[in-house]
DNA sequence: AAAAATACTTGACCGTCGGTCGAAAATGTG
DNA sequence: CACATTTTCGACCGACGGTCAAGTATTTTT
């Protein structure tokens, strides 16, 4: 039984990151989690900003992953919904796997370092997968924009940006008003019909 | 000759962001540069970070003064035109002071904490300013928005987060694409008249 | 099968850094 | 002057990311 030390690590990451405070997501406490040496870490990953960004990759592209495999191919569904579904399987995080969803215990984390790292993996994993889509909405005609690569980046950006929930008010109203306004911007964006991002609000 | 350690500190971690990589601001090195002990500083702040964002907050809190005195104030301006010079002041950082300006220096550093300081800052003192210019905007007739405190956080959160540079394509192209989704997405929210923030690409 | 080379494992150790602390110096007060 | 309060200080602390020499396991070569 060839054990993959690789995965041993991200196991052990991520099981420290749903448990833990971020100070207290160490390298000695991955190691020891992982069941190895401080020093078989740093002969599988460079530094500890590697493994956590491999952390929050890994998980973006278990999403994109999931969303290949069981949204993109269905028949009946518009890219605008496609869209949807794909926001919603990461803003919402209520796809329920054996292991929770890694995406949303980052996300709680408030540490600036992780969310730099959450938005830099999100243009990175995720901007393409919306581009795509918006080339199959300008094929069906609801899409509407000339650049699709920008576009794509600015709504990802716009929207993981407003996921970091820790400097803005949470007044519902706000929060509401906030909502109807990125979903605005999407439209313009995307030049899409107005209303087309209406989910954004309306569905909690 | 009653010296204010306070400033001393102020000054020297200014001086120490304009030289030296983030990693060499330390402590130590602000309390060395200030010619005082360490205790000293932690006796007027309670922490590292607490000093970082008091400089940061510092410096647009200047900013906005800067613009009150010497802008703001001008007849003949439109409040559009009046938001167009204040992005300018902080985003170009091409109003030469004698001290060279702390917010460019700031935007230079690439680490996350202190963009996030950045960002944070920007929503609590710039935001404000531009939820002003939106009212004066709405009584002159040139911006029509519903939520004018939601749309200015939007509208600087999209402006600082795009300032940080470290993490989108530099190619030329895609970046003036990206301006000119950026500007239709200031109008999108101001419901100003379209073309209004032209020169947020068109200016060099 | 033995020897040599390579890949992997380890934890004690290192340097650095943010932060503390108790004692001393300076300042204020009556 | 005596006493209390504020300010100053740098040696010290604990924690952390990262290194390294010395091993052990595995593969390759002969």
């Amino acid at each position: 039984m060839k054990t993959d030390k690789k995965e041993l690590i991200f196991k052990a990451t991520e099981e420290l990151i749903s448990e833990a405070a971020y100070n207290d997501i160490t390298v000695d406490a991955i190691a020891k989690k992982a069941g190895i040496g401080k020093g078989s870490v740093y002969y599988y990953f460079k530094s500890k900003d590697e493994i956590i960004y491999a952390v929050v990759e890994r998980s973006y592209r278990r999403a994109v992953r999931d969303f290949f495999e069981n949204i993109h191919n269905r028949p009946e569904t518009s890219s605008i919904e496609k869209m949807k579904l794909l926001f919603h399987s990461i803003i919402k995080c209520d796809y329920s796997e054996n292991e929770k969803n890694m995406l949303h215990k980052l996300n709680l984390h408030e540490d600036p370092d992780i969310h730099h790292k959450i938005n830099v993996a999100a243009i990175q994993e995720i901007a393409p997968v919306v581009e795509q889509l918006m080339y199959e909405g300008i094929a069906e005609g609801t899409i509407h924009s000339q650049t699709p690569k920008e576009s794509a980046e600015v709504i990802v950006a716009v929207l993981t940006y407003f996921l970091d929930r820790t400097m803005y008010s949470e007044d519902p109203q706000i929060m509401l008003n906030r909502m109807k306004l990125i979903s605005e911007v999407m439209e313009t964006c995307l030049k899409a019909e107005k209303g087309s991002f209406d989910y954004l609000y309306k569905l909690n």
